[in-house]
DNA sequence: CAAACGTGGAT
DNA sequence: TATCCAAGTTT
């Protein structure tokens, strides 16, 4: 007979939710218990949850709710002002996926989100991911929602050799092993708050976990080296110029990128290409207009996820009659913060103008965790 | 299937 | 300062 130490159990639902019933986090978008979720509020949330931390979620979420409190008023709102409400957030796509969703919710299902993992999956910005948490958490089907989270505590309590993301389909099926019949939406959201809370990417408190019997990974004292991950590496330096334009009327010249690709849809000063072998001292020919122009000290400096940036800013002052140069416009510098400007280019606002960004998102509502 | 796609907090 | 990481999706 094994002793107990080295047989493996399956890891039981019920001690995950005996815990979750007593720890839950208490978040904007979750519905208390015995409330019925909104899935216009669950399908939000996830949205904006993708790849981004729950602390940083928050006042986007409150606001956004605040300004689109339907799915309807969404599907009805100009791209600009959703594009504006993202402004900050980061993964611009997902702004836009999210408008031709809400349209496609409103036009094809009556304004009433799918309940079905199939149905939701056909909806623009809605993945493996998402379709399975929707359908889990506002219409409480049994799904498996595999999010990093999910791959973390899954990859531990089995001790998946196979690194990531090679190691996606096995640790889904490994999931989908464990989802209960019973509270399958609570169970989606209790091995998310175990894993953001307990079973974290360093320094787990196994002490404390509903899991710790069954995991693997604890069990060998290993399970801070899962889950296994084949590192990506960093971009190379990208250089540009960017063109601040302030008009005697103190307007700022501005244009609008193009729909698709980095920072699609969002708004920015002119700036020149950003290459690897950019040559500041050549910006003139890249100047929007002609002005005498005077390059600021100092470089702006930005990271994206594959590349890291260096903005020489530039700063001109021309009259008030300048008229703004093709796919350009004039905006009012007290109307700036009602423009979609991403990060990169509030930096260069701050670098050139010395302040700007004036309601700056919110507080940071600390602690992505807990 | 690998690469593109933002931002800020934690260590 | 450097690196990692956070409720992924699209192409």
């Amino acid at each position: 007979m094994l002793t107990p130490a080295l047989r493996a159990t399956k890891p039981r639902s019920d001690d995950l939710l005996a815990w979750y019933d007593r720890h839950r986090r208490d978040l904007p978008w979750r519905a208390r218990p015995g409330e019925t979720a909104d899935p216009y509020r669950v399908w939000l949330s996830e949205i904006m949850l993708q790849q981004t931390t729950v602390g940083a979620v928050k006042p986007f979420y409150e606001r956004f709710l605040e300004r689109f409190p339907t799915v309807e008023s969404l599907a009805e709102a100009p791209a600009d002002a959703v594009m504006q409400a993202w402004a900050g957030l980061g993964y611009y796509s997902r702004a836009r996926n999210l408008h031709a969703c809400a349209k496609a919710v409103v036009e094809n299902h009556d304004g009433r989100f799918p309940g079905t993992e199939a149905e939701l999956l056909k909806l623009p910005g809605i993945g493996a991911y998402t379709a399975a948490a929707v359908a889990a958490i506002a219409f409480d089907r049994k799904a498996a929602a595999v999010d990093g989270n999910v791959e973390r505590v899954v990859s531990r309590l089995f001790m998946v050799e196979e690194p990531l993301p090679k190691a996606k389909p096995i640790i889904r099926a490994l999931t989908e092993e464990i989802v209960p019949e019973d509270r399958p939406g609570d169970f989606a959201q209790a091995v998310m708050d175990l894993g953001a809370t307990i079973c974290t990417p360093k320094r787990p408190a196994c002490a404390i976990c509903p899991w710790m019997q069954p995991c693997q990974a604890r069990a060998a004292g290993l399970q801070e080296t899962f889950p296994k991950k084949q590192k990506k590496e960093t971009g190379q330096l990208r250089k540009g110029a960017a063109f601040v334009v302030l008009r005697a009327d103190d307007s700022i010249l501005l244009r609008t990128r193009p729909p698709q690709g980095l920072l699609g849809g969002m708004v920015e000063m002119p700036t020149s290409a950003w290459e690897p072998d950019y040559e500041p001292a050549r910006a003139m020919v890249d100047a929007p207009i002609e002005a005498r122009w005077k390059r600021l000290p100092g470089v702006v400096r930005h990271v994206f996820t594959h590349f890291p940036l260096e903005l020489t800013v530039f700063l001109a002052k021309v009259p008030k009659d300048e008229p703004a140069p093709e796919d350009m416009r004039w905006t009012p510098r007290h109307q700036l913060h009602e423009e979609a400007l991403p990060g990169a280019m509030k930096k260069v606002l701050v670098h050139a103008l010395g302040d700007m960004p004036a309601p700056k998102a919110a507080p940071k509502a600390k602690k992505a965790n807990a």
